[in-house]
DNA sequence: TATCAAATTGCAACAAAATTGCATTTATTA
DNA sequence: TAATAAATGCAATTTTGTTGCAATTTGATA
């Protein structure tokens, strides 16, 4: 369990205000070590106004706290960023994993090797892998 | 440009019917040679109802012909899957790109290298990369 | 090619997801 | 602790996507 005073030096080494919605929000991303979607949100904060989320959501994105995970559900997730990101450097080479069973998303500790397209600039890798998670496949 | 009798055989050997709308919207995925988003079809379709191209771009992806690119931008975009998709075996390894200069989403010639997590099982991958363009990079 | 069943289309209504403006409350700074 | 700035909650609105149904079109077949 994360200290509240940890919570708060993440806030604002990222330039955000600390209010209560925010403490609590982050906390649940910590404390769930895994993506979450504004639904899980919604669902964990039900006395939070739903545009107090999705502000909550756009501001953590926006300055580094949170990256949006690209997925073709059309429901975007979200996970925690590394301590080095901020407003002006999103830096994220990691994987992430969906899992089919569970339905899990997370981020994994694993580098995407760069790749390179001839004649292309790439500046930035997403790599969603799909199937069962390890706890899926160990139960 | 690609010949009526051609788009009609792609149609029906994905067991779809062969309409009007279906052989249109067909053959602007085919002439334009990118990803394309539901803004996209609507865009260029303005006659057709906004209901009728959501169930072909369903339509389409059920049945192998389109295959759905995970985006954070939260537009799902669309992209021609190969000859060899249908409704039971979707089989797709490319990588993806994504210009942040003209927005253009693209699926690329490249298979993804098999990745393996440890613990895991993984069956599908998908990867985006973003950056500039051959188009915008030359010009 | 005429007929008929099955599928697709367009329309209207509806539901869900996300955004905006504004008054109130809460946080930060000095 | 007072003044300023920012965040919150509410209502209203916009955008996105879905559903039911009647009319039309397609595909099969006689």
């Amino acid at each position: 369990m994360l200290r509240y005073s940890e919570i708060k030096n993440i806030l604002k080494s990222h330039k955000l205000s600390v209010t209560v919605v925010r403490v609590d929000v982050l906390e649940f991303f910590i404390r769930e070590n895994r993506a979450l979607s504004f639904k899980d949100l919604e669902d964990e904060f039900k006395d939070s106004d739903r545009v107090t989320l999705y502000r909550t959501l756009n501001s953590f994105t926006d300055n580094g706290v949170l990256h949006k995970i690209p997925d073709d559900s059309g429901f975007a997730t979200y996970g925690l960023c590394h301590d080095t990101c901020s407003s002006e450097d999103h830096n994220h080479d990691h994987m992430h994993f969906k899992c089919n069973k569970c339905g899990t998303i997370e981020c994994l500790n694993l580098h995407i090797p760069p790749v390179k397209v001839p004649g292309y600039q790439v500046t930035e890798a997403n790599l969603i892998l799909k199937g069962i998670c390890n706890n899926c496949a160990a139960a």
